[in-house]
DNA sequence: TGCCATAGGATTGGATCCAATTTCAAGCTT
DNA sequence: AAGCTTGAAATTGGATCCAATCCTATGGCA
């Protein structure tokens, strides 16, 4: 509940997001304290912490692993996102001030200079996730983060096997998105998310293999 | 992480979720563990474990509270369960056998038949989520459960308030979400629920006495 | 009299120790 | 040779103890 736990939490989030940790790893308590040379004890918090938000699974006596998610999962977790994320940014964008919005188009700007994968997945989730930035309700923050966490690894799978083909309709969408911010239309806007969700839904269906599923 | 953390979490759950804690009820540690006869670590694991599930509130050195909600933050949770709830039931009707259906009509053939408002909430509470029952999407039924359990109090506000005068209604939209279920159409069935979700939502924004807040 | 400082109790946070469970491998039986 | 049993090592679960922080009430000072 403290401090320390917050910094292990935050630890292993990290090395989750970042793919050092991926689906199946085995997270070991005694690993994990030596390692930030704390004790088992707020370990076991932080884990209880990240199972809460699902980025671990947690059995009895058997200890923690990444959860491995199968494509329907991800599917239904991108639909949820079709539909919560436009509630968000309805929530978030009355709270965002025009610096904001200049600051998600630097985040576009940089986008569309290229990047590898890794920095693409970083601007991509920061750009979205500072649409939301302004929404205070949380449970609605917290459960999109949670989705947004929990299919990290595949979506840095996608972008990886996808490659740069589909950026344009990325940089597009992401553009609409801004202006419609702009116009402070979080109806228009929240239509383009949602679209926006949907096709990478759709073309993530078309690539089964991220699943380590038969194609 | 085992078996007397969940018995805990079980516990504490129970007790928000009956009334027996309401919102920005402190929750200290020693209490509950004397209270169960365990010592206090698996309570801290509890309680971190409900945090995650938003039942309870854990601030650095300052310990656990139940959460107050405002009347916007159930509004928003309330328009969340719109949109997600007709995804788990879709998720979930395929799953269901007809022996799943007859024990719904009996559920509200019990509502229907009249009880207090503790009665109610039960029935009421076991209905609707046998229908998402078959949902096998972890993601998606523990938001759904979150949701759920977060407003509960503030549905039992509301119920004790508005008495028995719109049962007429509630019974009636049950009742064509049973039967869209047994007509194994999800689309007709989810838009039921939605809408049921939707007016109770606007009724209970002419409720602002619920919340202490002024009308 | 009102306000600030401080000390004491209460409560939470963290570490170490011991118990319980699981896992895995070696050896025995068939 | 295959499968079951057994036991030891590894890992997790729980309890107790001590440290750190917060809360509150008391007393001093302006």
């Amino acid at each position: 509940m403290t401090v320390a736990t917050q910094r292990i939490a935050t630890h292993l989030r990290d090395a989750i997001l970042g793919g050092a940790l991926g689906p199946g790893d085995r997270v070991r308590q005694e690993d994990v304290a030596q390692q930030l040379g704390a004790s088992r004890l707020p370990v076991r918090e932080a884990l209880q912490m990240l199972a809460g938000e699902g980025l671990i699974e947690n059995e009895p006596n058997k200890g923690a692993r990444v959860p491995r998610l199968s494509m329907h999962e991800v599917d239904v977790i991108y639909r949820m996102r079709e539909q919560l994320e436009p509630l968000a940014l309805a929530e978030s964008l009355p709270e965002l001030d025009d610096s904001d919005l200049y600051r998600l188009t630097e985040l576009q700007d940089e986008i569309e200079r290229g990047t590898d994968v890794h920095g693409f997945l970083e601007l991509d989730r920061e750009f979205h996730l500072l649409t939301y930035a302004g929404c205070k309700i949380e449970h609605l923050s917290a459960t999109v983060h949670r989705l947004w966490n929990s299919t990290q690894y595949y979506r840095r799978a996608f972008v990886r096997i996808s490659g740069p083909s589909r950026m344009r309709v990325v940089n597009a969408e992401h553009r609409l998105i801004i202006d419609a911010m702009f116009r402070r239309d979080e109806i228009d806007a929240g239509r383009f998310v949602s679209g926006h969700i949907r096709r990478t839904r759709i073309e993530l269906g078309n690539h089964p293999e991220v699943f380590g599923e038969k194609a």
